[in-house]
DNA sequence: CTGAAAGCGCTAACAC
DNA sequence: GTGTTAGCGCTTTCAG
């Protein structure tokens, strides 16, 4: 009986223990089958239980060169769509025998790409990555050493995989449903009117085609540039309301956002959809018990996370694959109570 | 020029590039400044650079003993409130240059357990673990080889750092308020009558002594024994209100129920909150902008990452100290708009 | 079926 | 300041 902290037990231990060598525990640890005999197996078992074993995952993971683990890059871990994200990815790759952890970039372009460098992502077989910022240019640059997937913007270095989203299509999906919904002053919370391709960029553009097609005018003062977390809508529907700007619906770049914005809305007695009509983007658990249930569109959140896992694990399969690029089609958007029937 | 797969340059690439020892390579990568002369860690930067060099996280790992990260195990990744709880610990715990990663257990009970059995979290230097499930009895058998701390639940085992809230004193609170805002029947969605220890059982627990204080008599059939998302608390209104029961509030046990519930209202037409009282619990970011906007028993939840943090890093210091327990009295019940003045 | 040897990439400890 | 030695715990390879 010693007092000193006991060192963990490595297989070195067992293999004493059971009177076998240290490939032995191995073998029996991996399971190999072939290798070893049933009574040498048993034996080792106890040895384990005895000596109160645990694998040394980093030392596997130094030899094998594998983890058996990817990571997903979320901008915040407390954004209700990333999470959502990596419940279905998760779900995925555990069948492929993969396992999901997350990690926070912090949601700034300069650590979502210091992210890409940072040795201790290393330490994952691979990486999800989703930029918030636009960030083509530096990320071009970037031949990461470990497989990457980026998700969710459109432009993408190509030399990386990607996952994208039709952001323009769906804004002007989301537009044209306002639209025939009788909207005729629609505020966008989130725009983006210029800038690199970044998502609000993009789907503010897709937002001005359909004004164009309806022949209607762009009007700078609806475009609200601004985050899109709850507090974002919020504030900038408050904002809104207290100026003379007038609008009878709003195009909210994300679910969190539109829910601030019928927060805001609510407070100030301004009916939805009777006075202001809401899209919100996204289409996560948060929107659909809403009050009033948000119309939102749909990016198509399953097929997103299938086409991530597969050319996820095609990239582990293959580390030398051409890079592909993807577009997944929103799902159309998904009309709820804060959008006036046609 | 070579075809195969350029295998990853390890420091002794760069040692020799810069034609220094492999240990001034380490020194330099790990800014051991006083041992390193100004013009030997240029020349090594520059080896650093032209070779494209990357630390191994992996062998550090297995060199030192620590990672420098510590995992926060969640049921499961979409859920508002751990995201959240995730949010405050990352930032807490980065000043302590530790870094935060999200694991999901699944929420199931089997697999909780597992979590704290799984050798693949022996990869990080410490486990924060929420147990939703009651498990009092398991968890006291383990003692598990890194730091573990516990949060959330009341009772834990003795051997194990724990943060607790105190949930029957919360739910009295709760109860107290809807009573004397003129309540008569209040149902509890997420209730647990009776069994072991868990957040539900304790919580019912405090509700039933609020009724008892103030003199009022247990309905069996306002107790509703479901889960505790969204989903649950929409379906458990609908099927309340369907029945003949009548009830005047509900008390939810998380603020994502509650939404859920607002949204079963709301589609049923029930005034909120003249018709139905509602009361959420964790004081979540949803919950703030639900609408209307919900009122929620406010767990402290600063003042919790700040205990969870601090007895992380003292038992990281000092893995011999005695297991600590604490409970962070909540902060009150923050009432908002799903409640009646008094 | 079982074992011995070698080494994954790094750093602590100690030379020089 | 810089280099040498040793070894973290595991698995690959190859010998028996």
């Amino acid at each position: 009986m010693t007092d000193e902290p006991r060192a963990a037990t490595t297989m070195a231990d067992v293999a004493r223990e059971a009177g076998v060598s240290v490939m032995t525990v191995s073998n029996v640890v991996n399971e190999r089958q072939a290798r070893v005999s049933d009574a040498t197996r048993a034996r080792v078992r106890e040895a384990i239980e005895a000596t109160g074993y645990r694998l040394n995952v980093q030392a596997r993971g130094l030899r094998r060169g594998r983890t058996g683990t990817v990571a997903l890059a979320v901008p915040d871990f407390s954004s209700a769509y990333f999470g959502e994200l990596g419940s279905r990815l998760e779900r995925r790759l555990r069948r492929h025998g993969i396992r999901l952890v997350l990690e926070s970039t912090g949601g700034v372009l300069a650590e979502e790409l210091a992210a890409l460098g940072a040795s201790h992502l290393d330490a994952y077989d691979g990486l999800v990555l989703s930029l918030a910022a636009d960030s083509t240019g530096e990320v071009a640059r970037l031949s990461p050493a470990k497989p990457v997937v980026l998700v969710g913007e459109r432009a993408a270095p190509p030399q990386l995989d990607h996952v994208g989203m039709d952001n323009v299509a769906g804004a002007r999906r989301a537009t044209d449903l306002l639209l025939d919904s009788g909207a005729t002053r629609i505020a966008v919370v989130g725009a983006a009117a210029s800038g690199p391709e970044s998502m609000a960029v993009l789907r503010t553009r897709g937002h001005l085609e359909s004004l164009a097609a309806h022949g209607l005018a762009t009007r700078p003062e609806l475009l609200i540039d601004c985050g899109v977390a709850e507090a974002d809508g919020y504030r900038a529907v408050g904002a809104l309301l207290a100026s003379s700007v007038r609008f009878d619906a709003v195009l909210a770049m994300t679910d969190a956002a539109a829910i601030g914005v019928l927060a805001g809305l609510a407070e100030q007695g301004v009916a939805v959809p009777g006075q202001v009509q809401v899209v919100g983007w996204d289409n996560t658990v948060g929107g659909r018990y809403a009050v009033p249930a948000l119309t939102s569109v749909d990016p198509d959140n399953e097929a997103l996370a299938d086409a991530v896992v597969e050319l996820l694990v095609a990239r582990l399969a293959d580390p030398a694959r051409p890079a592909e690029h993807r577009v997944v089609p929103h799902a159309g958007v998904v009309a709820r109570g804060t959008t006036s029937a046609a």
